[in-house]
DNA sequence: CTGTTAGCGCGTTCAC
DNA sequence: GTGAACGCGCTAACAG
């Protein structure tokens, strides 16, 4: 026999909807603390769960939030792992779950008609798809990791301030030349991260007056190509890299080429992301706060779905830190 | 306006029941073949879609299954991320969707009371909250990378093939003196492929005839006291590592004390997984078919769900690959 | 402060 | 082969 709110209504010899409240928190109705307690004590007596589907169905809200906008990625997820993490969990903190999208570019057709109360979107410009479900239905979106020209309330790390912290900590070691070594993949290329590191690198050089290297691209194609040209005809005694990947590239090619770091050169990156801690010598990183990201974009949108603000979108920039390990020697 | 059965049916000029009929291919009843085309052409050009909640409040499916038994990691998924991508996108093409449950122990309570229709249990033994939300949903569950004692079907790796491929590759290679390196997280201690892989490890050596050493342990607690032991008390010219984190632990410890792979001692692992073929030198490793016992999974748990299996619980297990690469020599 | 009533959008009987 | 009616379990709206 299922248990349902009517059986525990008939058991605490209240109505249904007095139960319904209770379970609900319902704050613009007043229950006597006796009836509430009652009921509480018999739903966790008898373990009683409301149904989903029914819940859903009458209020036509469903309590799932959509994780979309993740790019197919050759690799491992990295950064994102620890930013979906933090979303789930706070999200769940608040009573919500949430499906990732492992599908491509619009909310998951086969989704099956779930009616989902928002949307994260990884991706700083939701495809068409997903604006359409969004507008359709109605419902708030965050962008994490990216910005969306205030069309959404969106969170990204403070990359800006964050590549001025890494140059300046280079600066500070003596660094005059220093090459960047870009993303290394195409899928990437809308990314705003990859166009601001870039752009406020190259400001940063024009800054301080120091030289702007030919072996800097935004892309990087060729790790072992490039450190070659970096070091033997740009004698560069720094590379700042763009992310893990790019690091862990230039990390190989150093090897492949039999440069030590930080010996013949220093190597800083972007994320704290497995493995650089673990190689020898550690990187020296800029670390994104994925999980604290992945949380305030959860909160955020709760505020947003319980409809506790509805102003215009906001964009939420978070500080990096500099995680000084070994790869990184003053000259 | 919302769209739904019922405006279909009016539009098409028949009946809701002939509309849920044709878009469920209920075997049943048998619809004309005029009408059937009508109603589809309709669907189609009006994007409707049917809900999610009413369908699954009045059918009691879900067409949902949550993904489960995913330890709280410190370090990145590794092959999880193939498997559930593997399993995820399998589901989908058979029209279910998968929550990955990011909460530890049982089905997550919060979830709401959602009816999932199966189960893929990451955990060889699913805890109590799984197993009985298992029994009192009665539905299936496969196990995924792990065996279940025929309680439920699984699908795992051939680690005991796997273990005397490379073995036997070392083997052939004159090495004769290796040791093993296990694994380095206390959470995986009871994954039947900790035990699996040494004992079977400890097995060749016996048939073999080949010395058992004194530093192979199920567990490695400090890889650089470790290799030293290893290569300097021991004299071996092998390590097989229990998995890519030993694996990098074992390369990372070689860098430290400044023995060189594989000129000094050559390397072998478990898992095909990033980083582990960007190293200097590439890892040689056995690699688990991850995705494709992902979908294996998947597949059997979609048989279970429309009943088309029923039977005793059966155990696959894949083979795995070796990948040979840099990180072992000939002596 | 609490109970009653009326559906939410489907799928499943039954009749026809 | 098709339509009408009912109800899944819950919550919103309205009484009281």
């Amino acid at each position: 026999m299922k248990l349902t709110l009517k059986g525990i209504a008939r058991e605490c010899g209240v109505s249904p909807a007095t139960v319904s409240r209770v379970l609900r928190n319902d704050e613009s109705f007043r229950v006597s603390p006796e009836i509430r307690e009652k009921v509480l004590e018999t739903v966790r007596r008898t373990g009683y769960q409301p149904d989903f589907a029914a819940r859903s169905l009458r209020s036509s809200k469903s309590r799932m939030v959509c994780i979309c906008g993740l790019k197919s990625m050759p690799h491992p997820l990295g950064v994102y792992s620890s930013m979906i993490d933090g979303t789930v969990s706070e999200l769940q903190s608040h009573g919500y779950e949430a499906l990732l999208d492992f599908s491509s570019n619009s909310v998951n057709e086969s989704a099956y008609g779930m009616k989902f109360d928002g949307i994260i979107s990884l991706d700083s410009d939701p495809s068409e798809g997903v604006q359409s479900y969004i507008r359709r239905n109605d419902i708030p979106c965050v962008v994490l990791s990216g910005s969306s020209e205030k069309k959404f309330d969106s969170v990204s790390a403070d990359d800006p301030a964050a590549l001025a912290t890494a140059m300046d900590f280079l600066y500070s070691r003596g660094h005059r030349r220093v090459a960047y070594a870009g993303t290394m993949f195409d899928h990437q290329q809308d990314h705003i991260c990859v166009e601001e590191r870039f752009e406020c690198f190259n400001k940063y050089l024009l800054n301080k007056n120091m030289d702007r290297l030919d072996v800097s691209r935004k892309t990087l194609y060729d790790a072992v190509e490039f450190l070659h040209g970096a070091i033997v005809r740009e004698k560069v005694s720094a590379v700042l890299a763009f992310d893990h990947f790019s690091g862990l590239e230039v990390y190989r090619a150093a090897m492949l080429l039999g440069f030590k770091i930080p010996e013949d050169f220093s190597l800083i990156s972007f994320n704290d992301v497995y493995p650089v801690a673990r190689l020898v010598p550690a990187f020296t990183v800029m670390a994104v706060p994925a999980e604290e990201m992945g949380k305030l974009a959860a909160r955020r949108l709760v505020l947003r779905m319980k409809g506790e603000i509805s102003g215009a979108a906001e964009e939420f920039r978070l500080t990096e830190s500099l995680i000084v390990r070994d790869s990184v020697k003053s000259i």
